[in-house]
DNA sequence: TATATTTGCATCGCAAACGATATAAACCAC
DNA sequence: GTGGTTTATATCGTTTGCGATGCAAATATA
């Protein structure tokens, strides 16, 4: 038994578990919205900078564009966000929001916040632990980044 | 907009990125070893305890059975586990290893701690950082766990 | 200008996660 | 025992994450 491989031991365990649970935890809230995380992530990327090319918002999210591509199509059949080809670069697809799209930000302000503060209302981390932690995750994610 | 709903305001976000670039920081070692990060989760769990159902290997993760299963018919195929109908409770299947699940234990102490401590070498977070940081996923995932 | 490389995006295939549903064994009330 | 409920798994369908691959537009180079 090598204490290395036991999963108490692990960092990314944890880390992958508590991804999976606080996805989970927003789940009913985006349920109400009609959409799913990533889709969450997507439009949260284009309510601060709308009318994007796929790349971009790959990059913002440290996704691949493969990835988002689909993510994208099913976001255009919900009409949540509608894509045109460039006019400068003509290989690229500009992401803009949809008048639905737009509407989602109020919706998800109604919801999300006040939801996520109650779910996690009996969890013993402070304001100041969240800033620390979302420091160190920083850290991680940037090291991690270059690969 | 809203400053809640910036990603970069976003604890979910970073758990999700980080999560995913952890896992993919694993990858090349466990493919050396030809399985994936969950597979080698559910082995962690069985080199500590061999011979358990598959709903307790489930509970250990923190994942549904309908989640384990294809994981495990996989790892079935792979040679790694043997699977075997309960003796008292029939409805059980009892999830053991093989001897090349077993074997792969020692190859896994021989590439990942070391593999993990290179690729983790430019992070600035120290032994102690990452006490704190188990220690306040462990607070988030235990609040978050009971739905 | 002709050719080669790079870049942006899409397609395909596989492995997860997970909700919903199905199946089979075990258990319980009678 | 019979019948209904619970419990342990399995199956199915949808969405993601990503490597491999393909294609077309843009760019670099000969």
């Amino acid at each position: 038994m090598h204490a290395e491989l036991q999963l108490d031991n692990q960092i990314c365990f944890r880390l992958y578990t508590a991804a999976r649970l606080i996805t989970q935890a927003y789940t009913p809230m985006l349920t109400e919205l009609g959409i799913t995380y990533p889709q969450y992530l997507v439009l949260m990327v284009l309510w601060q900078h709308d009318c994007l090319p796929v790349n971009d918002i790959a990059h913002r999210l440290l996704l691949e564009t493969n990835t988002v591509t689909p993510l994208l199509q099913r976001m255009e059949k919900l009409g949540l966000v509608a894509r045109q080809k460039g006019k400068e670069d003509k290989r690229q697809q500009i992401v803009s929001l949809t008048e639905k799209g737009k509407a989602a930000e109020e919706q998800a302000y109604a919801l999300i916040p006040q939801g996520m503060g109650q779910r996690l209302a009996a969890c013993p981390l402070k304001v100041e632990d969240y800033a620390r932690l979302a420091q160190q995750l920083d850290m991680l994610i940037e090291s991690l980044k270059n690969k």
